[in-house]
Formats: C-alpha cells, structure tokens, sequence
DNA sequence: CAGTGGTCTAGACCACTGG
DNA sequence: CAGTGGTCTAGACCACTGC
C-alpha cells in the first residue's frame, strides 16, 4: 500500500453520503467503504447467503487497508446485514437461517422457548391487490390510491390459532405475488421475500397495544368477542429506510407472550 | 511495550473467566480485558457519571496495546456500560442521562414522541416490607420467605393516569428505602437506585401480554373494569446477569404505545 | 496446505475538549 | 496548548475451514 495519508478520498469514487446536515460533508474512510458495501448488498451483486470477497480483496479494491475494510463489516454485521464465518468468509445475512428465525417474530410459548413448538402452521385467508387508503399510503409512502397487494393470514402453533396478521405491501416492487405463492411457501415469508422479489427486510418499528377482540377476531382466532388482544402494527423497512410492508397483528396472549429485551 | 508475543497471558493476573462449557479456558485479550473493567465497574472503583481513566493509562497498566484496550471498552460501550466522549475521556454511564431516559420505558404518545409530554408525574401508593412469594423469590434468585421491598406507584402524563406499576426488590442491596425516598426522587428510579444503593440495573426481560383491567386497576387508572391493559412483566438485572428487580406494569394504551424497534 | 476471519501490536495523524 | 478519543495503516501471528 502507498503511504499517501495526505489524500485517502481518492480511494473512494464518487462517494457521495446523503447527509442532511450542514456538517462538514466529512465522513471517515470506514464510513464511505460501509456505503460502497450497501449499495453493492441494495443492488443486489452478492445475494443472500452468497459469500462476500475477503477482506484482503476488499481491501486492494477499494484501496484501503483491510483494517479499514474490517471496521466496515464489522458494522455491518452488527446490523445483521453481513454474517461473518471464521475459516469461510462473510455472507450475506438471509432470513432463512434458523437463529434468526425469531428476529422478527417474538411470541413465545408460556412454557418453552422460542421455535419449541416447531414451525408456525401458517393459513392465508385472503390475498388481493386494491389501491391504498390515506392510512396504508402514508405509511409506505406511496400516494392515496396507488395499487397495494393486501394480505390476510393466521398463524397457529399447536394446532391453535395464535396470530392474525394483515399485510399491506407496495404492489410494485412483489409482482406475481399471490394467495397460492404464499400459500406453498415454507418458512418465513421474509425468506420468499428476500429470494423472489429481491426485497431484504433490514428493521422494523412495531407499535404494540392492548385491544379488545372484535367479531372477526373471534371467529378467525376462535376465542371471545372482547378477549384483549395485543395488537402490533409494524413497518418493515429495507435498505435505507425505505419501508416495503405495513403488518398489522392481533397475538392471543394466554398461552404465549411477547417477549422484549432491553439493553 | 516489550515484544512478548509468547506470554501474553502474563499480563492479565487472575482472570477467571466463568464459561461453563469444556471448550478450551482462553478467551481474547480484549475480552480478559473487559473483564477486568467489568470487574472494577461492578465493585464501584468508578461510580456512574465519572470518567475511567484513559485508554493509554488501561494499555500501560494492564501491559497491552492501545487497541486492545479500545477494542475492550469498544464492547463495553455497546452494551451501554460505558459512554465514550470525544476529547474529555470515557464515563460511566448512568441511567440520569436525558438521552437514555427513554431506555427503559418504552410507552410513547400517539401525538408526540417519547418525552414530548414531559417528565411523568410520579405516585407512589405504598412501599413495605414482606417476605417472597414463592414466584417473587424465584424471579429474583431469592428463597421462598426472603425479605423483599414491595412498591406499587402510578405514572401520570399531563394529569392522566397511565401506568400501574408493582414493583419488588430484594431487601439486602436496598436497606433504607422508604416510601418517602421514593416520593422525594425526581428522575428515574434507576438513577436512584445507582446514586443511592450503588445497584446499577444494566439490561432487562420484558414479557408483554394483554389483560382486563381488574377493579384496583380501574380504580387506579380511573378507567373501565375490563378495559384492555398492556401487562409488562419485567426482570432487570445487575452486572453478572444477577436479577434485581421484578416489576409488573399495566399500561393504558388507549393514549399512548409501547414502542419497539426490531433489527 | 492455502485461504479465511480474529487478534494484537506500534505508530501515525486527525478532531474535539478544555484550560 | 496538552490530553482525550477516533481513524488509518502495515504487518505479525492465531484459529478455523476445507481441500
């Protein structure tokens, strides 16, 4: 590597950092690599589970110094996007791997742990496209009336209805998507997500209430009318915080528990 | 710094690291390093709020490289234990920061955003002295008939009653809290707790359900028996994963939700 | 065995803070 | 200005993987 310290941005081709800020359009080198890396992760050259190049190759791309390339993956690892294996390289992250099954998912059986009860038994109600309310629209930021695909769905464990979900999606980016699609799928629906529509879920916001089971509540979940119910109203975002799915779930709480940990 | 590749060990005197499988006993030096930081923080060398000393003064005194020393703090300040500080040096974190307020308590306004209502008006109903249940023991690694410390209180926004909460703490580590203490305490509870019984809380297991409100619940939120309540059963635990605190919240979310983000 | 990520070092320079 | 954390480099060696 050439000891040139007095100019390191010109290793970086037209890196340009959407800062809003007035700071100083500044970023350190690590920071700028990390970008390069998302927007090859966003555009798809390397695809779920697929192995990155070694850091060493990063590092003589990029023309930094593997230390650089490290701290780069290193944060991105820790945002779950990259998955480092000692001996084999790093990967990029899927939601088919069995650890992170439960990232997304954090019911929990009163007695067990997480996944103890096997795999969800998943039943699709409905899946249709229509056009989006000023509600769905503001949180995908579409505009009122574009077209959405809608989804119904309830998860049992055990044989137990446990879950109802409505799912709201931008009907552009999951072309093809239909009730029999959903319905052949195995796994999460993040998976399919990920290895059919190229859509990777990153983050979610959940805003969880307690509320009172309705009439359709009761007949899909088969408990009472006015059973509480904990209702959670996610949005799930892809890269850059772009978010590609609006969920709303009403969880039994009797037999299982949301579990959340602070730190 | 003498090149002693061969026994780097030497340098880190007694370091017992309590991992419980038959993996081989060697760990990193950052991580004995941590550990021995850990040690200091939980034996209150460095009370929260105050500086630790500098990296290069770690790296001198425990004989290894500046980077290690970062790389161990580095940990540390993730698991928000320590907060690092550009040009004045690395603190002891504590919970009386304004930006940490909102750490633990993750009810948020429909309208507004977490603290937007002002700090929560604090009641407190009572505060004695009784001997564990078998289930209060159990939470808090305590025997059946133990003395524990039991506190229920109600947390009011703007003048509204919001949260219900009991709250039991082992009563060795809290000897001389009183009702009164409680009352007079402005700020977060936890910030008490480090301030005036060196008991740091440092992560938490939350388990979240939906419940009828009972009539006490009523009465004390003054809203209707059998409304819909958010119960939030919580262990918070010291360093050493040791548990300290067993608290059941019932959250109104009619006006407000509980926040959480998934990533 | 070669190739990968993981650790550790030593030294340079930068950016920020406070006296 | 000196002292702090923050970045970057270059090179060494270790631990794990798979051929």
């Amino acid at each position: 590597m050439s000891p040139a310290p007095t100019s390191p941005t010109e290793a970086s081709p037209a890196v340009s950092d959407s800062r809003v800020s007035i700071a100083p359009s500044f970023s350190p080198l690590y920071q700028q690599i990390k970008g390069l890396l998302l927007n090859s992760l966003r555009l798809g050259e390397w695809k779920p589970g697929e192995v990155i190049p070694s850091e060493m190759e990063l590092a003589t791309r990029f023309r930094v110094s593997q230390g650089t390339v490290r701290k780069a993956i290193d944060d991105l690892a820790l945002e779950n996007l990259l998955v480092r294996r000692q001996g084999k390289g790093t990967f990029v992250a899927t939601h088919s791997e069995q650890q992170v099954q439960f990232r997304f998912l954090k019911l929990v059986p009163n007695n067990g742990n997480p996944g103890s009860e096997g795999p969800a038994h998943r039943d699709i109600i409905e899946c249709r496209r229509c056009s989006a309310s000023a509600e769905v629209a503001r949180a995908l930021a579409l505009r009122s009336g574009d077209a959405v695909l809608q989804a119904r769905r309830v998860l049992s464990f055990l044989g137990t209805p446990a879950i109802l979900e409505d799912i709201w999606l931008p009907a552009a980016p999951f072309q093809g998507l239909t009730a029999e699609r959903l319905t052949s799928c195995q796994g999460p629906m993040y998976a399919l997500f990920e290895t059919e529509f190229n859509v990777r879920m990153v983050r979610a916001d959940e805003k969880i209430r307690a509320e009172p089971a309705t009439e359709i509540h009761a007949q899909l979940l088969k408990i009472a009318v006015e059973t509480p119910l904990l209702s959670v109203e996610r949005i799930a975002y892809t890269y850059k915080d772009v978010p590609m799915e609006l969920r709303r779930g009403y969880y039994r709480t009797d037999t299982h528990y949301y579990h959340n940990r602070l730190s």
